[in-house]
DNA sequence: CGAGTGATGTCAGTCCATGACATCACTATA
DNA sequence: TATAGTGATGTCATGGACTGACATCACTCG
């Protein structure tokens, strides 16, 4: 037996998740968090930088996704093309965790800072993409904007997706979202 | 004389103001802002719900301004266009205070719970105008897409008016934005 | 003139977050 | 096989953000 149990960062994710949906974020004290998972409130602090980030560490590996597949986009694809392509992409991550990700979104909607949290890291991704696309040769601002773009027409498709009772077809809605922006912008 | 001297909140954001500018936001503390301001930490915390929110109070008007314009415009406006006049309704606000503006967006720049808190305002600024758009009988998601393009478009505009040397022209900036947008979907 | 009222102060307490140092099973290598 | 690391974790101390409860006291109003 090895001195310690495996997988320090996966329970502690797990015993956040689960006090943050029994008592309520404020409620849920890091001691506690680390106690269910058999550590210390120290060690919390060495997986993760705050309290909030626990509910989206595991985002970090999406920006890798996106990014690959926006460098790896055929050279014809306009800006806005390889950011839906890169957003196609990441469907099937979410699509196998359809349970968890209402789970973890209840939790978020129902506390401002975790909300906050959640829209910096959007911003990461499409600072991200944006760097991606500036490195396939698109225009410093064109960039920012198709990758905003991109990012709000995942929010608003993943909102619907996340809150269906029935499971629906995220690729559909994304591109669904997209067609709107399209004719929203067009009818101006 | 009165009992207190006047504007305690005023005083308040502008000692924090000062404090984040010299030392940065995570040396400041509110016992000294209070201090500067000549009050206390625990009134600091009665004006403002935390330390990072002293930055921002002054723009829970602007909300307003948004709502108004949106409810006031044209009927035969489309969407886009309601959210682009409450955009151009807000610029005099903003190129009033171009060096507040400035030294204001250094020091959010320089802290990553600043940006998140600053993303959390621009996402309540969107929420509200799609509310307004909403109640101009226009469809829920629509709406909500509408309202997040144009915070896009300003927020891209504002960047570049905020960190150009010479004072440019924001409503123009906010147009060109509004442009390539348009550009970036239509070409998909 | 006395009873509020409201902005501010005082105080005690909780929890988040971090630095410094200790522990000790495991590993590599001489 | 002895020994010197190594790295994940623990322990301890501390500072600072935030909150609730209660005190103060110039001002106002009847």
């Amino acid at each position: 037996m090895s001195r310690w149990k495996p997988d320090a960062r996966g329970r502690l994710e797990q015993a956040a998740l689960e006090l943050y949906r029994e008592r309520g974020f404020d409620q849920a004290t890091v001691t506690e968090i680390a106690e269910r998972a058999g550590l210390t409130e120290r060690t919390f602090f060495r997986y993760f930088a705050d309290k909030r980030e626990v509910l989206f560490w595991g985002q970090s590996h999406l920006l890798e996704l996106y990014v690959n597949t926006i460098a790896n986009a055929p050279a014809s694809a306009s800006p806005i093309e390889m950011v839906a392509a890169a957003l196609e992409a990441a469907v099937p991550i979410f699509e196998e965790r359809h349970e968890l990700a209402q789970q973890r979104q209840a939790v978020i909607d129902a506390h401002r800072g975790l909300q906050e949290r959640e829209l910096l890291k959007r911003n990461a991704l499409a600072a991200a993409m944006a760097n991606a696309l500036r490195q396939r040769g698109v225009s410093d601002t064109i960039a920012r904007l198709a990758a905003e773009i991109g990012v709000i027409a995942f929010t608003t498709a993943y909102a619907r997706w996340v809150s269906a009772p029935s499971e629906q077809d995220l690729s559909r809605l994304i591109r669904e979202s997209l067609d709107q922006i399209k004719a929203i912008t067009a009818g101006a």
